[in-house]
RNA sequence: AGGGGUAUCGCCAAGCGGUAAGGCACAAGACUUUGACUCUUGCAUACGGUAGUUCGAAUCUACCUACCCCUGCCA
């Protein structure tokens, strides 16, 4: 009742509790199990999942699975994991192909009405005869058998007497609409494949059009929200739903909304399994790859993958996200909620000549300064360092006042140093800076303006990080057959870094690796965070 | 005989006839044991264009323009 919608969808729902006395919201997922998921999935999951809660409803989550040459077990599994991950909960989960003798039921029903019919044209004479954008369809020779004998012949492509492709079941609708969709669609093809639920039990298999507005109907969906793609299939969903009487009301409504896009990569399930497929990448979770998977390998926190759906909103016009919203949506989520470790990227060594040869110390610092009372890890300190190349200037510019020679900076949570001398290698490039320790600093009123990240030498373990950019070369968008001419070659880049033991010491590590690069490193690159791999971690040293 | 959509700041996006929310990005400043975080300030006389209706239009009407989707026995 006082509920404010946040997005034409909400409004729509809104309008039609009102006006369908609904006195329950049941939206779905429905994924076609023949990929993994992406973060545009997630826009929908949030849509979907987001929606019925806001009204007190539910969601299910429903396998369209009803195309078995593309789809197997290891999908659903994959899909599964990553909704649960994201921390999504379905009311039930269903699967199309459970549907398949309701929707045969169905067929049946439409045929007695004389509202289908078995076609005998093949595969390319449908699509000659189908007619143009600007012109009208040619009708089918076999659009006008009984009903009898369409029965008969419908029972008998389910029986398996005919070859794949020799047969298909038509709605009988009309070949002049304007409306491609409604020029005769084919409902069921014939498909001598197994399918890895139902085994070899069918061989015949009802399309998209046909199986998911009944299947919505079934399940007493009330509104099926979709991408903006499926608008003109809209007129046909609402046709085999108010023509098959085997569905009662409310029928549910179909709701488009635009799909996201995002600078630099592809959203597009068919063309990730391409670069799978193709070897462009190490598989579905490669940290390149914008799926869900993929980006909880790198650390990404759900919370933060659906807070950027939260902040991109729901509307209907084509758009074009960049991904640094992302960026800023695990930004925040990691400041205020992550451990942090220092991490020295790309490292320059850092002799203090006035330390003590074998001297250690032990520094305690809070793991996470934005939250109050945060427990301290232990960071041990001793004559050799590493600091990061970017907190060292040779030559400082403009308001630079982290370390330069001759001046002074505060090592986080240590000792206040200052830089003495550069050595250098023969290419000229920096071997190590000499520094010494201030250690009266208070006393000679010493103040460092600045403030950088340090390991000891000695004891920090070194690990390979990546550093990821655009999957997709600047200002390319993908189209079919040009990956190996777009892709990035550069889209990976690794270093040798070092860490501090105390990330080994949790499952998190990732994530903390990339704190300190975020801390540290917000304005650089930020295309794709770092990250680090569990097992180059544990595998160096 | 084509049909279906969409156009508001660099990028998203509110707005639903009463005089342009917000976020990201960006810029300036303050604070700071990470140049992060936080804070403060700035950032569309303007809503694809042109006409109209109205006291008043991003919101209504007409015409125009641009872009997206649709001719799988894929979903």
């Amino acid at each position: 009742m006082d509920i404010i919608p946040s997005n034409f969808i909400e409004q729509a729902v809104i309008n039609d509790i009102k006006e369908k006395n609904l006195t329950k919201i049941i939206t779905r997922f429905p994924p076609e199990p023949n990929g993994y998921l992406h973060i545009g999935h997630c826009k929908a999951l949030c849509i979907d999942f987001l929606t019925a809660q806001k009204f007190g409803g539910i969601t299910n989550l429903r396998f369209d699975d009803t195309n078995p040459a593309k789809e197997d077990e290891e999908y659903v599994n994959s899909i599964k994991e990553d909704i649960s991950w994201l921390g999504f909960k379905w009311a039930n989960i269903f699967y199309a192909s459970d549907y398949y003798e309701f929707l045969y039921e169905c067929a049946i029903d439409l045929i007695k009405q004389g509202k289908a019919y078995v076609c005998d044209l093949s595969a390319d004479e449908v699509n000659a005869t189908r007619g143009s954008l600007t012109e009208a369809g040619i009708e089918s020779p076999y659009r006008n058998r009984s009903i009898e004998e369409n029965l008969d012949l419908f029972a008998r492509m389910r029986a398996g007497e005919f070859k794949d492709g020799e047969r298909t079941l038509r709605a009988k609708i009309d070949m002049a609409n304007p409306n491609i969709n409604m020029r005769d669609p084919i409902m069921y093809r014939v498909l001598h494949t197994s399918h890895y639920r139902q085994g070899n039990k069918w061989c015949i298999y009802p399309m998209y059009d046909f199986a998911h507005p009944l299947s919505d109907a079934k399940e007493g969906i009330t509104h099926s929200l979709c991408s903006l793609e499926f608008e003109d299939h809209r007129p046909l969903y609402n046709w085999f739903i108010e023509n098959c009487r085997l569905i009662k009301p409310p029928y549910p409504r179909q709701i488009e909304f635009a799909r996201l896009n995002i600078e630099g990569t592809v959203l597009s399930k068919r063309y990730l399994q391409e670069l799978v497929k193709g070897g462009y990448v190490d598989g579905w979770d490669d940290p390149r790859m914008p799926t869900l998977s993929a980006f909880r390998r790198k650390g990404y926190p759900a919370e933060a993958i659906k807070e950027f759906c939260n902040r991109i909103g729901v509307a209907k016009s084509n758009s074009l996200v960049q991904p640094h919203i992302l960026e800023a949506c695990a930004r925040d989520y990691l400041n205020a909620n992550a451990t942090r470790v220092m991490a020295v990227l790309k490292p320059i060594k850092v002799v203090l000549t006035n330390y003590p040869e074998d001297k250690e110390e032990v520094f305690y610092i809070s793991n996470n300064p934005t939250i109050e009372n945060s427990p301290k890890h232990e960071v041990i300190f001793s004559k050799e360092l590493f600091i990061e190349n970017e907190d060292f200037m040779e030559v400082p510019e403009g308001k630079f006042h982290r370390l330069k020679l001759g001046g002074v900076v505060r090592l986080m949570g240590a000792y206040i140093i200052r830089c003495d001398e550069i050595i250098k290698n023969d290419d000229g490039s920096i071997k190590q800076l000499n520094c010494s320790v201030v250690y009266d600093a208070q006393e000679q009123g010493i103040k460092a303006k600045g403030t950088i990240h340090w390991l000891s030498c000695k004891h920090a373990i070194k690990c390979k990080t990546r550093k990821f950019f655009n999957l997709l070369k600047e200002g390319e968008t993908y189209q079919k057959g040009m990956l190996d001419k777009i892709i990035n070659p550069n889209s990976m880049m690794e270093f040798d870094s070092y860490i501090e033991p105390f990330a080994l010491t949790e499952d998190k590590a990732m994530q903390f690796v990339r704190m300190g690069y975020y801390i540290k490193d917000k304005n650089s690159t930020a295309d794709v965070p770092i990250f680090n791999e569990t097992v180059s971690l544990k595998d160096s040293k």
